[in-house]
RNA sequence: GAGCCGUUAGCUCAGGCUGGUAGAGCAUCUGCCUUUUAAGCAGAGGGUCGCAGGUUCGAGUCCUGCACGGCUCACCA
C-alpha cells in the first residue's frame, strides 16, 4: 500500500472523474500559456499600482504550483514555468465561491494548472496574477520534497534528477551554463572554418586511445563492435578526405570505475587542424578556453573550491622532464632501475615502461600541484603512439597535456602521419598486449592504409567538455554537471 | 577493488556515546482567517528506524554480514 499522501491525491484524480466534466480530459492539453514568468516580472517592473490597473491587457501562464497560502476566501500561491516563479492571487469576490472551493479541494503543490488574469502589486510590492480564470492542467500524484530545504540526498538528486531541478534552482542553472558552454564552443571554432562532423560510436576496433571499451554485439553483421573510446581515427581519416579543419562534440565511452572525476560515458571535443603544429593548439586552445571563460563568468580569475584560478594570458608552459629536473634532482633519470624505484615508491603501476613511470611520476609530484592554467610538454614517446616525433629530440613526441586546478583539461600533438611509422607503432602495442598489458592501442590496419593515402601535416586536440563545465560552474563532482550519472541499480 | 563516513515520516533533520519500544519543522488532513510569501492560530493522522542475522528479559541505539550512496585512494580523461 502507498503512502497515505499519495492515495489522497489519487483519490482526488478519481473525485474529478467522477464529477465527469463530461467530455473534458483529465489531462488537458489544449490550454496554450501566452506569457513567461521571468518577461512579465521585468516588463512591468517599474509599473505603478495606477498603472497596471489601466492595462486592460489579460495575461495568462502556465506552471506547476509550487506553494499555496490558503487565507479561507483569497489563496496566494506560486507557480514556476521554465523562466522563473510568479504569483498568483485568487480571491471569492472575483473568482466565485464554486472556483475557489475547487481550486481549494482539488489543487495541490506540485499540479500544473493555466491561469489568465490581470497583474497587480501586493503591499509588500510583489507582481502577483489576479486570478480570473484557472484550470488545473496535470494532476501530481506525489508530493514535492521541501519548500525551504529542497532535497538534499544526493542519491535521489542523481536518480530522480527533476526533483532535484524542480526544487533546487541553482542546479538547473549549472545545465543552462553547461548548454551555453558547448555552444560557444562550437560558435569559436565555427567562427575560425572548422566543421562539425558526427563519426561512429559504434566501432570494429576501439582505437584513438588506451582504454578499456565496453563490448556490444551486432545481431545481422553477426559482429562484436565497441563503444568508442575516441573519435580520433575517424576523424584524421576525414582529415585525410579533405576536411582541414574539423570538430566533433560527443559521447565517449569507457569501461572504468566512476569518480568524481569519471563516469563511464563523457562527452568531449576533438580537434584537427591540417597544417598546424601542437604549438599552434596550445594558442588556439588558450584562446578558446579563455573566451568560455570570460563570457560564462565574465572574468578571467575565479574560485574552484578553495583554489584561486588565474587565466590570465600567456598560459605557462612547461617540459615534464625539466620540471621533475628542478622538483626532485635528475638521479632517477640516470637509469631505468633508478626511474622506476622512484615510481615503485609512489605506488605507480608503470609495467616497466618508461614513458609511463616518467608521465605517472609528474602527474603526481608536479601535475597536482599546478593551479592556473599549464601547458605540459615532452612527453615520452613510448606512450604517445598517435603523435609525432620531435624533430630534434627523438625520445619525446610533439604533445601537450593542458593541466588546470591539478586536473588534466586537454590533451593535443601533432598527429603522426607517416604510414610506415604508425604501423611500427601498432605493432609495438601489440607486442605490449601480448605480454599482458591490458590497456594498449589496438592494431588498425584499415587506419594505416588511409594513412598510406596521404595525409596532410596536422595537429589534433581533444579536450574534456564535463571538466570544463565543473571548472567553470564550480562543481566538486562530475555528477553534478551531468544530469544522469551512472549508478547501481537501486 | 581498498579505507572512512552515512542510510530514522513524502522532504530536511534530532535521538544513538550511556539499550527500556520514536521526536521536531515543512508537507498532508480538519477548523478559523480576503494582501500572504518559510503566512498565522487551534487540533489530527502519518514510521517494517536500509536489509538479514546475533547479543539481551528488551535493539533505532551494541556486534557481524550484506545492499545502496558519499568522500579518499587505486585505474583513467
Amino acid at each position: 500500500m502507498e503512502n497515505e499522501l499519495i492515495e489522497q491525491r489519487k483519490k482526488k484524480l478519481q473525485q474529478l472523474k467522477d464529477i465527469g466534466l463530461s467530455g473534458v480530459s483529465l489531462f488537458p492539453n489544449d490550454f496554450k500559456p501566452i506569457h513567461e514568468a521571468d518577461k512579465v516580472l521585468t516588463s512591468y517592473k517599474g509599473f505603478s499600482e495606477e498603472e497596471l490597473k489601466n492595462l486592460s491587457k489579460e495575461l495568462s501562464l502556465a506552471g506547476r504550483v509550487m506553494a499555496l497560502r490558503d487565507f479561507g476566501k483569497s489563496i496566494f500561491f506560486h507557480i514556476k514555468d521554465r523562466t522563473g516563479d510568479i504569483q498568483g492571487y485568487i480571491r471569492r469576490d472575483i473568482i466565485g465561491d464554486e472556483n475557489l472551493k475547487f481550486f481549494k479541494d482539488y489543487v495541490d503543490i506540485g499540479d500544473f494548472i493555466g491561469i489568465k488574469g490581470n497583474l497587480f502589486k501586493t503591499k509588500t510590492d510583489e507582481l502577483t496574477i489576479n486570478v480570473k480564470e484557472f484550470r488545473l492542467l496535470t494532476k501530481a500524484l506525489r508530493p514535492l520534497p521541501e519548500k525551504w530545504h529542497g532535497l538534499k540526498d544526493v542519491e535521489t538528486r542523481y536518480r530522480q534528477r527533476y526533483l532535484d531541478l524542480i526544487s533546487n534552482p541553482e542546479v538547473k542553472e549549472i545545465f543552462f551554463k553547461r548548454t551555453k558552454i558547448t555552444k560557444l564552443i562550437r560558435q569559436f571554432f565555427d567562427e575560425r572554418g572548422f566543421v562539425e562532423v558526427e563519426t561512429p560510436i559504434l566501432h570494429p576496433i576501439a582505437g584513438g586511445a588506451a582504454a578499456r571499451p565496453f563490448k556490444t554485439y551486432h545481431n545481422a553483421l553477426d559482429m562484436e563492435l565497441f563503444l568508442r573510446i575516441a573519435p580520433e581515427l575517424y576523424l584524421k581519416r576525414l582529415v585525410i578526405g579533405g576536411f582541414e579543419r574539423i570538430y566533433e562534440i560527443g559521447r565517449t565511452f569507457r569501461n572504468e570505475g566512476t569518480s568524481t572525476q569519471h563516469n563511464p560515458e563523457f562527452t568531449m571535443i576533438e580537434l584537427y587542424q591540417a597544417y598546424a603544429t601542437y604549438e599552434d593548439l596550445m594558442d588556439l586552445i588558450e584562446e578558446l578556453i579563455c573566451f568560455v571563460t570570460e563570457t560564462i563568468l565574465g572574468t578571467l580569475e575565479f574560485k574552484y573550491g578553495d583554489m584561486q584560478i588565474n587565466m590570465t594570458r600567456p598560459w605557462k608552459r612547461i617540459n615534464i622532464i625539466e620540471s621533475l629536473r628542478s622538483v626532485v634532482g635528475d638521479e632517477f633519470l640516470e637509469s631505468d632501475e633508478k626511474l622506476f624505484r622512484k615510481a615503485d615508491s609512489f605506488g605507480i603501476s608503470h609495467k616497466g615502461i618508461r614513458g609511463k613511470a616518467i608521465v605517472e611520476i609528474f602527474e603526481r609530484i608536479v601535475g597536482l600541484e599546478i593551479v592556473d592554467p599549464t601547458f605540459v610538454f615532452g612527453f615520452p614517446f613510448d606512450v604517445s603512439p598517435l603523435a609525432r616525433r620531435n624533430d630534434l629530440n627523438h625520445a619525446i613526441t610533439d604533445r601537450f597535456e593542458l593541466f588546470i586546478a591539478g586536473r588534466e583539461f586537454a590533451n593535443a600533438f601533432s598527429e603522426l602521419n607517416d604510414p610506415i611509422d604508425q604501423n611500427e607503432r601498432f605493432i609495438k602495442q601489440v607486442e605490449l598486449k601480448a605480454k599482458g598489458e591490458e590497456e594498449v592501442h589496438e592494431m588498425d590496419e584499415d587506419y594505416i592504409t588511409a594513412l598510406e593515402h596521404g595525409m596532410p601535416p596536422t595537429a589534433g586536440a581533444g579536450i574534456g567538455i564535463d571538466r570544463l563545465v565543473m571548472l567553470l560552474t564550480n562543481s566538486p563532482s562530475i555528477r553534478e554537471v551531468i544530469f544522469f550519472p551512472h549508478l547501481r541499480p537501486e
